[in-house]
DNA sequence: TTTT
DNA sequence: TTTT
């Protein structure tokens, strides 16, 4: 069934890279993500989630990001609980992240030419599992924007503006 | 930032509603939400996803929908915390829905009509807080399918299948 | 970058399935999605969205799912442009669907056993490419819910509701 | 029904500000989203997505966002359709943003305080129209990371990766 | 050219 | 503590 997040935070600290017994590579992490409102007392909260990610962008991401790494996940939601050292049954709900998009400036990793993220040695910008590159032939711009009147008079109604 | 979740799942039982001191409603809920692929022992496990919702929206939830009912959640990621009543501090993890759709079919719901929910008073299938419902004068459709080829042979390419 | 886009709607017509000369299944299909306001005229627009999945997934939307079909679509946004016979450029955007979720309920494809999808052989109702079937141990659900407090007064503020 | 798009891109050229009869503020802009996979050529392609703002987000977007800006939008996909000049009714795809986010990093906006974003007069990296700020008390952060275990062997299986 |  |  349908379940997908989209998150842009920034790393409450630096991300922690595990392997499992068969030399699979995990990293956990914490965004923070500011609320686009403020709370009675005129502050802007923030919502701390837990993410995980595995394998290669995993490694990706403890090579290049850090505490305070401003990051976008593109991940679904998971339950699980376990059971703690008091014998306790503790639920967790964290992202596990498809990918992870580094959204630091090219300045922020030394990074250079002409890729917004000089890291990974691959080049690019996004550290993702097997993504769906399907169907892209030509890839090409976008046209024939209603706005784009060319001198003629503007024509934008109100008709569309409920409240 | 970014936060932002969608959901389709089954409410785990029926919604809770509550009132606020004010009046304001507020109903809780949880939705499983079955993976799409299977775990080690072949079986379809499930995510159990804690919602909130508030308002009107929050009324209709309660109204409209049950234990089983197929929902789809529209939202963000919240944290917060509380003290139990043992002195422990709890974090929670929650969905605060800004809409909530509901999507079984007319007869779950002896509705009529030919909105495909036949609840709500006013009519609709889906409980929102205020939306932007904003730039839509005429509402068209799409075309010039490059698939549309009248006639033709078909050309699609394999270039773009990466894996 | 980011880029991601989940949809729920119906089918406008039945899917079109063709396969590239490699012998590669896509199918095209038209997502009609209700909008979740009025216009102007009290009516309730819909957006027309063109939706394109390939291999497996793409056999099994032209299998199960056809004209006025409920179904969930988890994908990106494509662009794209070509030359129709006419010479002129044409440009296209489109939902390149990574998912497509079945929602008509069990009596609609007159399936039947436990799942809610009766369709596909395999069992489920989503049709996916290779998901990222990430951590997923011992799937638990959630807990200590603020609200699931056992016969105490109910404690819930207004302090969060700013408008 | 659901309509979710969420996209972190840069802007192609600069956001285009008009005002409906009625005065109300709309700004256009077209984000360019590099692809996470390289196509046949080994090159990046990018999806060109036009986007649509309303009210003051418009308007912070047109003083805030320029060419090449980095941001991000979180939206609705809505088709429409218009006559030409020639007469020639054409389709369009675009994104109407419920809120857009400045991600360029203080500097590039001569900013300064402790917010990312030193723009709009308000305060805050985002643009939103009337969010859902819901339910929201004591934000705190999140614990009990089944990983954070203290000095204690590490204990991840292998159980979940199915591929 | 559109669905319930 | 979970839904079909």
């Amino acid at each position: 069934m349908l379940n997908r997040v989209v998150l842009v935070g920034r790393l409450t600290r630096d991300p922690e890279l595990r392997y499992t017994p068969n030399g699979v590579a995990v990293a956990n992490f914490t965004l923070a993500v500011n609320r686009t409102f403020s709370n009675q007392q005129g502050e802007r909260d923030a919502d701390f989630i837990n993410c995980v990610v595995w394998r290669k962008p995993a490694e990706n991401v403890a090579n290049y990001l850090k505490k305070g790494s401003l990051a976008g996940v593109d991940g679904r939601i998971q339950t699980r609980s376990y059971d703690n050292n008091e014998g306790r049954r503790v639920f967790v709900t964290e992202i596990v992240a498809d990918s992870v998009q580094f959204l630091e400036p090219r300045g922020a990793s030394q990074g250079q030419g002409n890729d917004y993220f000089g890291g990974p040695p691959s080049g690019g910008n996004d550290f993702g599992n097997q993504q769906n590159p399907n169907q892209n032939r030509s890839s090409g711009g976008f046209n024939d924007d209603p706005f784009s009147n060319d001198g003629k008079p503007i024509d934008i109604s109100d008709d569309d503006l409920p409240f």
